[in-house]
DNA sequence: GCGGCAGGTAACCGTTCAGTTACCTCAGGG
DNA sequence: CCCTGAGGTAACTGAACGGTTACCTGCCGC
């Protein structure tokens, strides 16, 4: 009775042991890894269990389906990324500043984990139809957004910042400055021939989205 | 004799009939779309020959395999871009507007072509294993790139520009600031409650891009 | 007007995949 | 110490998939 049987998101009740717990936890990162690697459709469930040192009844047990566990993997990298997001602090920064170390978090964040990329552009290909079913992602309002909106309007207050601009606009203008670069890492290193993923790259990028994003700012 | 035995690129010489010339291309939008909206993994042959008004046999003796027909559609889809590219015609514009015109256009085309970042993604995905055993699009250098070198050469001429930007990278942050917007539609939309790909969004967005290159760009 | 063959059809094949079942193991309470 | 059931194993199943084969059709040169 305890599994599946109500349709319902399961064992919201019932603590898992410790064992279980682990288990659970070792096949939602491999399922990362794997969806990460290679998208919900291409991901193989025998794979995940294989790379979870479990195997597919567990996996089974713990998550019902293979979409199931994609969206928990969905849910679970939108939830890592806005608590790292909690942890930047610029509210005692000047505007300036603080704008710069809010382009800078995006563009670090996706450079450690670019993982999240892979995710999020799989499930834009599915229309974000997994992310609409989730209303736990979709109360997660991005704690980035709030302080960029503070940031400009301390800067625009003190007129070092143009007046006018729209927080979203920025917001999504410093996400695909921050995105794109490395989403598209491969492609773009087959054209240019040079590698976008070594630290040299990503200083050189990180220098640069700033000076457009201030750039841009200057009233 | 004709097909697959040598292993080599088919069908170079060989002129197909206008029957075969149509159903190889009807199979070629057909995958196109098909690619496009489920990535490689997720589409599925039968469904690409179906859609083609055509059959599987058909398709393998065009296209020999799955995976050499996402390389075909890949190329199409860089091909057709760079041809569009092409007719982009900015040496006459003064710089700021000339500038503004590239920026433009690349959202235009893009909010045009949805399937070519759905492409590029998918590729992205495969570490861009496939355009890299394709000489044909890695020889297709952008002709946008080579316009942006020029316009920026003489904005900065005149010093209308600033001075020391890398084109390379204002060329990347060109895309990112159009990709990221349409790539992610429907994450964002989800996550703002509001459609991205109306006409009203995509000006709105076209005004911001060029506002943040352009504010950028001045000396 | 007919023989050959490029172009097309549809049934088929072996494999792979998501999901299931039958069974084992072993910790812990009685 | 043994019984119970949660946690785990591995073999299995039916469907779907990529790719192939055997066969049909109608156009074109002769």
């Amino acid at each position: 009775m305890r599994e599946k049987l109500p349709p319902q998101r399961e064992r919201a009740a019932a603590a898992l042991s410790a064992r279980a717990t682990a288990t659970r936890q070792r096949i939602l990162d491999a399922a990362f890894v794997e969806f990460a690697e290679k998208g919900l459709a291409g991901a193989r469930v025998d794979e995940i269990a294989a790379r979870a040192g479990a195997n597919k009844r567990m996996l089974y047990a713990h998550f019902g389906a293979k979409e199931a566990l994609w969206l928990e993997v969905l849910e679970t990298a939108y939830a890592a990324k806005r608590a790292e997001e909690r942890a930047v602090e610029v509210a005692d920064l000047p505007p300036a500043e603080a704008m710069a170390k809010l382009v800078a978090f995006n563009l670090r964040y996706v450079a450690r984990h670019p993982e999240f990329l892979a995710i999020l552009h799989q499930e834009n290909l599915h229309r974000a139809a997994y992310l609409a079913s989730s209303a736990r992602v979709r109360a997660l309002y991005s704690p980035l957004l709030e302080s960029l909106r503070a940031v400009l309007a301390r800067g625009e207050a003190v007129a070092i910042f143009r007046a006018g601009v729209d927080p979203v606009q920025l917001y999504v203008s410093m996400l695909g400055l921050s995105h794109f670069h490395l989403a598209n890492r491969h492609t773009l290193s087959t054209i240019f021939g040079t590698a976008m993923d070594t630290e040299a790259a990503i200083a050189a990028r990180e220098a640069h989205i700033i000076a457009v994003v201030l750039g841009y700012l200057r009233p």
